[in-house]
DNA sequence: GGTAAGTAGCTTAGCGCTAAGCTACTTACC
DNA sequence: GGTAAGTAGCTTAGCGCTAAGCTACTTACC
């Protein structure tokens, strides 16, 4: 191994010496994985943040954005594509209606249900918004690997989310 | 690419056809990561729960049992491993002392301080804890990927997580 | 057509976090 | 020894989420 270490080879190395039975080959994984979570995280809410949106907020616009023209969906399509409770959703909606960034109309076949538009102004954010993100995920990612490398990455972690049942 | 695609395979497809004009190679990267986290963090909660512990108390414990004998750490040293501010650790830490699995008592050098410990009780749960979560780790490891594919995914994480500034 | 089961979106209580600000110290410097 | 700047841990207000439960529907079946 002699790549520079990171703050997860401290932890590893440092498990292995007080419990030098477990086998720390998962954590080395998911340890990086959790940790890129959350340092990408920080640096997404920098690059949304000049649209006034958070991460929320701007994968509720990105879901709508990429269905396509009508630019149409339920809250109840969104809540289950973004793995959030219809609480959670209204939450997200009533901030980004108040905002205008998107309306909420009837559906004229349900009168249960909704059909959230993006608005044009929501649409202009989100087109723009999408590449400020995308802009600092390539810098961090061609910062670190090469074209090979990001694919071989891209499989290797397919594979694994296969496996976590995604 | 002849791999099963995935939940991101087909976003990655959706945005294709409505901005042909974007580089989807690091929402292809980062998409998964954040999937993975978010998959195995409901796993690791399930694999802590017969422990009556949260994740983010799991982690105040493995911090205090890795650091060596004698299981002691301050508050802001754990704060700062743990990334999380001082008020958030003071919530976890008061919960854990009520569970009985950690103990505060002044710090004898500085009085502004106090100094964290395991207790008996405490260092035999994480001791069980870390293993019952390495498990769930292996299990979703070993499922997807052979020894030399996790190396490689290890290596290549490792050198995203330092371009990321971690 | 009537009724039971299912679904959409919302409200509420509770949780764990952050940001800000507090008191009680300690450290550095004159 | 006095004073300014820094630090430790805590409290509080506010945020965004979940879990549970609600009303207003729709669907399936007799």
């Amino acid at each position: 191994m002699t790549a520079t270490p990171d703050p997860v080879d401290a932890i590893t190395a440092q498990w292995a010496a007080v419990r030098p039975d477990l086998d720390t080959v998962p954590m080395a994984v998911f340890g990086r994985v959790y940790r890129l979570t959350q340092t990408m995280a920080e640096r997404m809410d920098r690059a949304y943040a000049p649209f006034g949106i958070s991460r929320g907020e701007f994968d509720v616009l990105a879901t709508l954005r990429r269905s396509g023209e009508p630019y149409t969906l339920s809250p109840r399509q969104l809540s289950a594509t973004l793995m959030l409770t219809t609480g959670g959703m209204t939450g997200r909606l009533d901030k980004l209606e108040r905002a205008g960034l998107l309306g909420r109309s009837p559906d004229p076949h349900d009168r249960r249900a909704l059909r959230v538009t993006l608005s044009e102004r929501g649409l202009r954010v989100v087109d723009e918004a999408v590449a400020a993100g995308l802009a600092v995920q390539r810098e961090a990612l061609e910062a670190a690997l090469d074209e090979r490398e990001a694919e071989q990455l891209t499989g290797l972690l397919r594979k694994l989310l296969h496996a976590t049942g995604a």
